[in-house]
DNA sequence: CACTCGATGTTCT
DNA sequence: GAACATCGAGTGG
């Protein structure tokens, strides 16, 4: 596919309309499940990429294992954020990855995004990701901001509107799979059921415990 | 397949 | 100094 730049009304029309600020504001369990089967869209001159999100994790107030449990800092200061800011963070000084805000500015929960099931923009996926493979293109949360070429530039930004939203593709989820989040250490809300996935998608960063 | 390890910004001890 | 919402290269079965 060529790297055409879309307009936004071609992407609406193509995509699905944008879901908008009222989605977010809802229990953030809630909105970690009714984003699965959503198509998360980046538009950018190089390219329009997108795809389709299969698992997702939600971080909660009072979450040991929240980026935002200690209070405000520099880096969490997006979660504080109201409902549809973006929050993007460095991991391990060398991944981005990327979260949307769910509740009243104050109230730092926020779902993260974890895997996607690639859509559009594939081969410009390959180019930035260095591999070939479907599977290998989206499936964590440091993998899909690398193929979506989503930064630390996107942060504070608004998920409502370019150049990075979320286009509801009218689909039901289907079948949720629910888990414990990945990469917690022990005592810090590792054991907490708030990591969730379709069922059987072939393109989660892992398989869920059945 | 399982496991180890290096990359290194931000936060905490 | 150590730990961390990760990934990919490397080793060994």
């Amino acid at each position: 596919m060529s790297g055409a730049f879309l307009s936004e009304t071609d992407v609406e029309c193509a995509l699905g309309p944008v879901l908008p600020r009222e989605f977010y504001l809802r229990p953030t369990v809630e909105v970690a499940q009714a984003l699965l089967g959503q198509l998360l869209v980046h538009q950018q001159p190089e390219g329009l990429t997108a795809g389709l999100i299969v698992e997702t994790e939600a971080y909660l107030v009072g979450d040991p294992g929240s980026h935002a449990w200690r209070g405000r800092t520099v880096r969490n200061a997006a979660m504080f954020g109201p409902p549809g800011t973006i929050y993007t963070y460095r991991i391990y000084g060398v991944h981005w990855c990327v979260n949307l805000v769910t509740q009243p500015e104050g109230v730092p929960e926020a779902v993260l995004i974890r895997a996607l099931e690639p859509v559009a923009g594939i081969e410009l996926m390959r180019r930035r990701r260095g591999v070939a493979r479907l599977q290998d293109l989206c499936s964590g949360p440091a993998r899909l901001c690398q193929a979506l070429g989503i930064t630390d530039a996107l942060n504070w930004g608004d998920i409502t509107s370019p150049p990075l939203w979320v286009a509801d593709t009218g689909r039901p989820p289907g079948q949720v799979c629910v888990g414990t989040r990945i990469g917690l250490p022990i005592g810090k809300g590792h054991e907490a059921p708030l990591r969730f996935g379709l069922a059987g998608s072939p393109f989660l960063s892992r398989k869920f415990a059945d």
